[in-house]
DNA sequence: GCTCTGCAAAGAGGA
């Protein structure tokens, strides 16, 4: 057997930031004129430390060139969060090249010696953002290309997998299982066909077209390679040909030719999270081998990874191996090497960790870690915007060019960014291929994506590790419960006190780590139940391996949520297709939105009659829009004003779209929007009103679907299917083209992320209200990007494609024209008299007056007259607290005190909760709390939105009780519209101190 | 100056 000894990484490193050193001069100092956004050095959960897991800001970069001399970098470092307390850190012999700027915070691994470290050829390790941690594939993939390596990071699967993909993950299962439990001929086939026709893969199946019997056979093919593996290293071991290996402790320093023999098999896919190497990965499987040679065995902890490819033994898969050598020191003592074992032939080749191909590999990872995190910059001292930076370069072979899969996106980016900077150069025979690639874009296009690209880059998140909330010192009870395949059920209890309610609600995604240093991201999953000390959650791993007594924490997951989705559909949107070009040109260019003329060429006569029926139940501006969708050529924008009937309006556009024969996509950002309208639906359907019923997963179970082609006549029998925004990635929709897209919240989500379903169908219908709350954009700068325009709102101005929803049911006249004096300029109306006139019942209410005798409560007698549906409240001369009534507030601190207010008189009824939050809903009496009561003070940005207070006023169906001070509240325009006309309504009036709130 | 929804993930081979 030939084994490769060694094989030393020479890598070179692209560098293209603007330190590099001209190497005429003799000595000299540079400080970096680039200020980069460094999201790392910028968060405050960068905690400085000393000691093992060290974390250094650095303050100072100086580059120093002698003459005859190799350069060297000197990092002016801190651990101590005031900045004093300077240490040196000097990097030589290519360390140098690493791209560190000020402000950076680094890991140091090594030897410091009063107070300087040197990370050099022989020792030491400098580990760029340690916090941002790599994944092992993410690294070596970017030995051949760093620009995939970091692309393929952004556009996280936009990459369509392949068969031999495919039957790699199966093989790689059923060889997984297998050590672990009986490597037998007769289990192994047995376990291949139970995974092979299971139900596990049966998706990706679909999605990538194959049969069960095409896969099995392929397996099958690999099985016999398993038993002589098996053979080789586990039974026999002394049959096997020697390989090179060479370890610290192993004797004699020629003898490194031994025999390998695979003792115990201690984990599969070993999870494991290293803020020491900024690394990340899963171990396909940990072993106990043993290491017989010459001089004796000894026995080591291993990393083995396994290929089903072709056997090439690979600097990549070479790579790979000792990255997770580095990854096991999070847990163990060091494996000093692992093993690549090739699947098809059953050959093992050792690899081992040494030192120079660990320092190449880390030297790479602190590259693509720079270029990960300095994704825009900010170039002149004046302007403050940001702008989209360089990728790393484009490599000049053609030859792997051609078979990337991110060959689109690393041309859109080129096109779109680097082709305008003067500092970008290209590969001269690339540049015509890029335009070729590109041609089918226009100007409009590109500046589309770069905007876009540039405004979900500022808002990306990183960094996994973060301080957020933690459940610690928690030990695992009970046994493990397999709830289905891969669905571990695990309970823990608090070894002390309980569990704060806030920390962990049910629904939460976790990540569970030990509580000891190494254990970080044993496996992560969802919370299913938490009471007094105990929580019990759903995890991904079966933990019951672990030591009895390890103790363990559950962090609340906030993971890189929604940065995924968008980038996937901006690169979609962008493709050389039909469906992508015809919404670039309705959402990009605006393309005048067409109808057909008459209704009779959609609508065929054997579902006439139905959809009159369902016609019958609708008012005339629902029913103009079912006519305008049914018209469409492109899309429709419904508005829904507030109480105008949404839900009902949706439904009756589903039914009557599947009369016709439509096939229908419908979506919402938010998983309840969705549920609220299928609950509405199932009713029509006569069948049990319990959505679950419609679930994918439960129709497969139900149905026993085993095999691709009942799955795909399952997804080809619903005409109707349901899922939210981001659940668009589901194969199902991967091959099905709906007649009509529908979605819901519309004015609620954000641009790409509404894309995503459009993609899938013809034509499409936005329902939403643009002068309700916008898509939520915590970061500022996305904000005045635009970030927060929905595409309901950037297609509204083809006014063509506009149907109002006017006649509303839930206020009553008084309250409604509120609304239609501050935004909708008299368009809203009751929908019947009843509506208008409704009152509150308040029927303790004579007995209570009595008891209100007081003069000094007069106001109160006011306020709760049901003839008097709006009411404001002036707390100015009263002086009163204004956290001493409420029911919604702008402010989340107002809630609590009224929440804790009523929990103090047990008054848990009412339910309390923000305007956001409201939005969607309503209820017979609203209160709105509006806090402020100053003038002098800054103004909040909260309450200068007009959108925000149309929801908090049209969230009443009978009665509006406002309370604010009114000079305060006249500082804001919204809010001073308001008041005047209350005030020339005689809406106003003031109140004295109360006591007791339990009245309603 | 304070409003908060979304979601599995690293790797599965190919040249």
């Amino acid at each position: 057997m030939g084994v490769k000894f060694g094989l030393y990484l020479k890598l070179s490193l692209f560098l293209h930031v603007g330190w590099l050193f001209s190497n005429s001069t003799v000595f000299f100092v540079i400080s970096c004129y680039f200020s980069f956004q460094k999201k790392v050095a910028d968060s405050p959960d960068a905690i400085l430390r000393n000691g093992l897991n060290n974390r250094y800001r650095v303050l100072e970069v100086s580059v120093i060139q002698r003459n005859g001399s190799d350069p060297e970098k000197h990092l002016a470092i801190t651990a101590s969060p005031s900045l004093e307390d300077r240490e040196l850190c000097i990097l030589r012999n290519g360390w140098e090249s690493v791209p560190v700027v000020p402000g950076d915070i680094v890991h140091l691994e090594g030897q410091c010696s009063s107070g300087t470290w040197v990370i050099n050829a022989q020792s030491g390790y400098l580990v760029l953002y340690p916090d941002l941690l790599l994944s092992g594939t993410t690294i070596s993939s970017s030995i051949r290309c760093m620009r995939r390596a970091v692309l393929s990071e952004r556009f996280r699967g936009s990459e369509s997998g392949s068969p031999q993909m495919l039957v790699g993950t199966i093989l790689h299962d059923i060889f997984q299982q297998s050590i672990t439990n009986d490597l037998t001929q007769e289990k192994v086939q047995e376990l291949a066909n139970k995974i092979v026709y299971g139900q596990k893969y049966l998706k990706e199946m679909y999605l990538l077209n194959m049969k069960q019997a095409q896969i099995m056979q392929e397996i099958e093919e690999y099985l016999p390679s398993f038993f002589k593996w098996a053979e080789d290293f586990m039974h026999n071991p002394a049959n096997q040909n020697k390989m090179q290996l060479k370890l610290s402790n192993g004797g004699k320093p020629e003898d490194v030719s031994s025999k390998i023999e695979v003792v115990d098999i201690l984990d599969i896919e070993e999870n494991i999270w290293s803020p020491r190497f900024g690394l990340k990965g899963k171990i396909d499987v940990t072993a106990r081998v043993k290491i017989h040679c010459q001089s004796g065995a000894q026995s080591r902890v291993m990393p083995l990874e396994l290929k089903s490819g072709k056997e090439s033994n690979s600097i990549e898969h070479r790579s790979q191996v000792i990255l997770y050598t580095l990854l096991s020191l999070e847990r163990r003592a060091d494996p000093e090497a692992g093993f690549l074992l090739y699947l098809k032939t059953g050959t093992m080749y050792p690899v081992s960790g040494a030192r120079m191909d660990r320092r190449e590999l880390m030297k790479l990872r602190n590259h693509v870690a720079f270029y990960l995190t300095h994704s825009t910059y900010k170039s002149d001292v004046g302007r403050q915007n940001s702008q989209l930076a360089a990728l790393p370069p484009v490599i000049d072979d053609s030859q792997t060019c051609k078979y990337c899969s991110q060959m689109h996106n690393c041309f859109l980016y080129s096109r779109a960014v680097e082709q305008k900077m003067a500092s970008v150069a290209f590969p001269p025979a690339l540049v015509p291929v890029i335009d070729r690639e590109t041609q089918h874009l226009k100007p409009s296009h590109l500046e589309y994506f770069s905007l876009w690209y540039l405004i979900f880059l500022t808002c990306e998140v990183l960094f996994l590790i973060k301080a957020g909330d933690c459940v610690g010192n928690m030990i695992r009870v009970d046994e493990v419960h397999e709830v289905s395949e891969g669905q571990y059920l695990h309970f823990f209890q608090r070894r002390n006190g309980a569990i704060s309610g806030t920390n962990l609600l049910v629904g939460d995604r976790v990540v569970v780590s030990g509580e000891e240093k190494g254990l970080l991201g044993l496996a992560t999953g969802y919370v299913r139940e938490v009471s007094g000390t105990k929580v019990s959650c759903l995890l991904g791993r079966n933990l019951s391996n672990l030591p009895k007594n390890t103790v363990f924490r559950l962090d609340h997951d906030e993971g890189d949520v929604g940065t995924g989705v968008p980038f996937k559909n901006l690169s979609k949107l962008m493709k050389d297709c039909p469906v992508s070009e015809r919404l670039r040109n309705l959402i990009i260019d605006f393309q005048k939105p067409c109808f057909i003329q008459h209704l009779s060429s959609v609508l065929p006569p054997e579902a006439k009659e139905t959809v009159a029926n369902i016609l019958k139940g609708l008012n005339k501006p629902q029913k103009q829009a079912m006519k305008q969708v049914l018209l469409s050529k492109d899309y429709t924008l419904i508005v829904g004003m507030p109480g105008t009937g949404k839900t009902t309006t949706i439904c009756a556009l589903v039914r009557i779209l599947s009369a016709c024969g439509f096939s229908v996509l419908l979506t919402s950002f938010t998983h309840t929007a969705v549920d609220n309208v299928l609950l509405k639906l199932a009713k029509f359907k006569k069948v049990h009103p319990d959505i679950q019923k419609y679930t994918e997963e439960e129709i497969c179970r139900s149905r026993s679907i085993k095999s691709v082609t009942d799955l795909e006549e399952v997804y080809n029998s619903q005409p109707v299917v349901a899922t939210s925004c981001m659940g668009v990635n589901h194969p199902i929709f991967a091959q099905k083209q709906f007649d009509f897209c529908i979605v819901d919240e519309a004015s609620q989500i954000s641009q790409l992320v509404c894309l995503g379903p459009l993609f899938c169908s013809k034509r499409f219908v936005l329902v939403g209200d643009h002068q309700q709350l916008p898509p939520l954009v915590l970061n500022a700068e996305a904000r005045d990007l635009g970030m927060s325009e929905s595409l309901f709102k950037r297609l509204e101005q083809n006014q063509n494609a506009v149907v109002q929803l006017t006649v509303q049911y839930r206020m009553n006249s008084k309250i409604m024209s509120l609304s239609n004096m501050l935004v909708y300029e008299g368009k809203l109306e009751c929908g019947s008299e009843k509506v208008s006139n409704a009152t509150v019942n308040l029927p303790n209410l004579k007995k209570l007056k009595l008891d209100l005798g007081d003069a000094s409560k007069s106001w109160l007698k006011e306020v709760l007259d049901p003839d008097t549906p709006v009411c404001f409240l002036n707390t100015e001369k009263a002086g009163c607290k204004p956290s001493d009534i409420g029911i919604i507030s702008p402010y989340r601190h107002q809630l609590k005190t009224i929440t804790d207010l009523m929990a103090k008189w047990k008054e848990n009824r009412v339910e309390v909760n923000t305007v956001d939050k409201y939005q969607g809903r309503d209820k017979s009496i609203i209160i709105v709390s509006f806090v402020r009561n100053s003038i002098d003070e800054n103004l909040g940005s909260l309450l200068k939105d007009w959108r925000r207070l149309n929801v908090a006023i049209t969230r009443a169906k009978h009665k509006l009780v406002m309370v604010g001070c009114v000079p305060s509240l006249c500082c804001y325009p919204p809010l001073e519209k308001l008041l005047c006309h209350l005030q020339s309504q005689a809406m106003i009036s003031f109140f004295s101190i109360i006591h007791k709130c339990n009245i309603l």
